[in-house]
DNA sequence: ATGAAAGCGCTAACAC
DNA sequence: GTGTTAGCGCTTTCAT
């Protein structure tokens, strides 16, 4: 267990001051006008010694960490896992390390991970806030710390953002339903003031009206993010027993698989009772006998363009608000009743 | 745009020492014996000033940073993300907090991230180390930071760690098969050294020796863990049409997937013609049409040893190696052929 | 071209 | 009981 080297201990090692030897092992030798020979000896020195720097001395002298912190629902959910991955590799590439948190969208959770994280100084977030949580985002902005939410944003508040047009994304998929001559046409969502999710909702509401469907309120199901087992699984089996809808639009991949594993139980028949879309992938869709159609985001451009925006504040190339609409497109196949 | 109030600004704010405040607002105004109107007084004006402690400053006095790094194959793959979960909740209770990072199974990424986390002082890993990495984790333990392997484990290293008994897991799963009348069983696996494919073979080939059947090694399936789609795809193809097995084994839930996939393409039906089994869990194996038997190994579980193991390390309770093996149990479902 | 030294914010040993 | 201060390892200004 050898001792840990600093920068001190090569600088001692050739008997020269711990300014060259950070000068040189930061590669500023040129405007520092070290040495060529020095630079060499340096260098040979730090890889002798086998010298690692300590970047916690480094993040405290320098006011930045190199830290990204990253909060979200729930870090087990794919959804949140893949984007994870993304943001990763993003911030890896520019030196940047991931500490990560799940709010469980829960507000409380998500201050005490934000006061943890600001804490640590971390250098920006990346937030898929929970609902109602605007004033918490907004002191982060307040604290100067540069904050870039994903997936969810709050309208009126000046903050950056990335996301999809979950208004015309939900739109497209009631569409084709419509198109698909279903037209008693039922949502399960979530119970929640997010902006995703309201989108969603008045996405479907939307094309409703424009085909002259008078929306029924027991069409639309809403669940509670905890217990969503339960939850779709009881209110649905009182909208499907007996059947009240010819097609079902799920405003989550989650949602989607609590609610087929019911429709299965049930015993319906996809598509032909009853025609199936949802938001975003999963393993399930491939495997259910109907292949699930679904709206697909791709979660690499969302994870790319927020890493993108983050390293622009961190850079401070731009102070302006900018809000990045990334596509989303509808995969058709079998569940939601079109002849392929 | 408020400046950051240090503990400084506390003490002048009140006309006292940095040590006061340090004490009371670390809980240690006992062992100081700091007054108990001092003690409020501190308190009070903390909250008013609205201090947050610089835990960078902290750690470099410190030595530690109440960080721990994760290093997974993958982020984004459930298995990972789920155990990720797990260990940041059982973290956090402590008052840790962990930063992640995905070795794609490859030595140099691992190794590049374990340089990284060093450089950032975190005072423990949890790794599942990628194949032939022993020396790297040898030289974490050298340095004096505790590790703890997941999943995975190197024979002959002395280091700490948690899994399953793979070895007895496939057994267990190869047994049923055999129950089910099934003796041309194969399997699919990855092409890696790591203990826990070369277990999960072991266990494999053990019980098909104990029952009289023949080896053949054109049963085994060893696909690479980059593009495992088309590997996985095209060598089941050729086991498969014509076919030559009357089960399979998959031996992770990828694999499965990536299988099932090609099962259904070329038509082959469960369990009738070919009977399933698979490692772990996926959401697909409810979904597809003859739900998959998989053997279970509790995350939940895993995790929680996991972060145990480090905290005890961390704490010096001990000094000795623990290999803490986490319970596996085999789901039976209609995909192995069994009748329900 | 190189060195000395201040100071980032905090803890804790020591002095009073 | 409370204050003073060294020092964690590093960067960078300012001398030389």
């Amino acid at each position: 267990m050898e001792k840990k080297v600093a920068l001190k201990d090569v600088a001692q090692h050739i008997g020269v001051s711990t300014a060259l030897v950070s000068y040189v092992l930061n590669g500023k030798e040129k405007e520092a006008r070290v040495g060529a020979d020095m630079v060499k000896k340096i260098r040979k020195a730090a890889a002798d010694l086998h010298y690692q720097p300590n970047l916690i001395a480094k993040s405290l002298k320098m006011g930045r960490t190199k830290t990204i912190g990253l909060i979200v629902a729930d870090i087990s959910n794919p959804f949140f896992s893949t984007i994870a991955r993304i943001i990763e590799d993003e911030a890896k590439k520019h030196g940047y390390v991931v500490i990560f948190g799940s709010s469980d969208e829960n507000a409380e959770k998500q201050l005490n991970l934000i006061d943890v994280f600001t804490t640590r100084l971390v250098d920006a977030f990346i937030i898929t806030p929970a609902a109602s949580t605007e004033a918490q985002i907004e002191s982060i902005i307040n604290r100067g710390i540069p904050v870039v939410l994903m997936d969810r944003f709050f309208p009126g508040l000046k903050a950056d953002c990335v996301h999809i047009n979950n208004f015309t994304a939900a739109g497209k998929a009631i569409k084709q339903l419509i198109k698909n001559n279903r037209r008693k046409i039922g949502m399960v969502a979530y119970d929640t003031k997010q902006s995703h999710m309201q989108d969603r909702k008045q996405g479907y509401k939307a094309v409703l009206k424009d085909n002259n469907i008078r929306f029924k309120k027991e069409w639309l199901i809403e669940a509670s993010y905890k217990n969503i087992e339960k939850d779709v699984a009881s209110k649905l089996k009182a909208l499907l027993k007996p059947l009240q809808v010819d097609a079902l639009f799920f405003a989550t991949n989650s949602l989607a698989v609590a609610g087929l594993k019911e429709i299965n139980r049930l015993g319906i028949k996809v598509p032909d009772d009853l025609a199936i879309i949802s938001f975003d992938e999963s393993d399930a869709f491939d495997f259910f006998y109907s292949p699930v159609t679904y709206v697909s985001q791709s979660l690499t451009d969302i994870g790319i363009e927020t890493v993108k925006l983050v390293l622009n504040k961190l850079q401070n190339k731009t102070k302006k608000i900018t809000d990045v609409i990334v596509e989303a497109k509808l995969m058709v196949r079998e569940s939601c009743g079109s002849k392929s």
